[in-house]
DNA sequence: CATCCAATTTAGATTAATCTAAAAATAATT
DNA sequence: AATTATTTTTAGATTAATCTAAATTGGATG
């Protein structure tokens, strides 16, 4: 009954690309997000579709049935409420979590993530400030925006990233640039959102490129 | 140069199983161990073998190279002190974290192990009262005879149980005959160890084949 | 020491997941 | 609408791990 890894792979893929409104998702695309040839993905639809995971057609790309959502969804809660584990308990640091939750999202037993989340007192996002969605797969929901919208003078806090690469986390780690920080923009030039910022009574640059996977909650 | 699930299974199976002086294990005693048949065992020795973490010669058996028994010693290392946090931490029962662990020894990362070790605060023993190797792989050495060593009259704690099957494990626990509990022998039958005992003010009458695969420090 | 038996290995297939290269379908552009 | 370009699928192979059935080896036994 249980999915091998890259079964359980492809439906977090669908589910991370599904932002069009019928939330299909074309076969490059999933090619690209998990690194693969198109044609391995073909055959993997196939295969979802066939187990009723997912609904499939011929060159008109893929979305998740319910079934495909619940178990995508629970994937993404293990997933986060791992990453939370490791920064909370263990001490390790935001950028170096993802790769080792990837790993630990896998185990399989619903029971040991009952007592999991009890543990970690139930938390509602991980550390990277994405929502963990609760055992029926609702999430609770933060108004953030991402820094590039700021404007001069605007003070917020660090609430999360949109990036997960962790050369990107260790980037911000380095900077100082973490989860619960609270920001002042200084100033956030029009044409390419270059901005500066005060942190911690510091002054710091980013590009507009790095500040726009950087979300904020405004004060 | 990360192995397989497949092979550090084997290399543990190899691990539990050399007992004899020179640490040779025979193909069925692999194959017995791992629920599989002779001829997968033969194919994976000699990929093991090409790996140099075994050494192994056709119809002569296998056993661990200095490597593959880091390796193997490693896994352990990492089986029980998950089993640990399980317990200790999540307030899992004693019966149930062993398939847990049994996938959570193949994540990779040996920061992880290093927290996780330190988060634990460098358990020796295992919740089935077995030693966790250190990091060099050096176990702490226990004294521990089976219950069916026992005389009447004599008492003990118990410090561990041999078997790791779930059906075993859960039959004590309900008897009430968890680690750390203190016993005392009441009757020690002479032929098949049929044995009663004080546990908690109760009675309690174990088999033979039960009491030897319970492990007691005598006091 | 010849024979037999159990243990082990080889031979040949199978399944899951992947690949490259070629074919087919869809989408974009003149 | 015809042609071109892109996307997707099919065809055919490959690798890892497994299986069953047949062949082989090594040791035990008469």
């Amino acid at each position: 009954m249980g999915l091998s890894y890259a079964e359980e792979n492809y439906l977090k893929a669908i589910l991370k690309l599904s932002g069009s409104p019928d939330g299909t998702v074309s076969t490059n695309a999933i090619a690209a997000q998990l690194d693969t040839s198109a044609a391995s993905v073909t055959d993997m639809l196939k295969k979802l579709s066939d187990k009723e995971l997912i609904t499939y057609q011929r060159y008109k790309g893929a979305s998740l049935t319910s079934d495909g959502q619940r178990i995508a969804t629970n994937l993404v809660r293990k997933h986060r409420l791992w990453e939370v584990f490791l920064v909370q308990s263990l001490g390790m640091t935001w950028d170096e979590v993802h790769d080792i939750a990837e790993e630990l999202e896998h185990i399989q037993s619903d029971r040991l993530i009952e007592r999991l989340d009890q543990f970690l007192g139930h938390p509602k996002f991980d550390p990277h400030g994405d929502p963990i969605p609760n055992a029926q797969g609702k999430y609770t929901l933060r108004v953030q925006v991402p820094l590039t919208a700021l404007k001069p003078g605007q003070e917020g806090i660090v609430i999360g990233v949109r990036e997960d690469e962790t050369s990107f986390l260790k980037h911000l780690n380095e900077k100082g640039l973490t989860v619960g920080k609270s920001i002042k923009v200084i100033t956030n030039d029009d044409y390419d959102n270059t901005l500066s910022l005060h942190v911690d009574g510091h002054e710091l640059n980013l590009s507009g490129k790095v500040a726009r996977n950087i979300m904020i909650k405004t004060t």
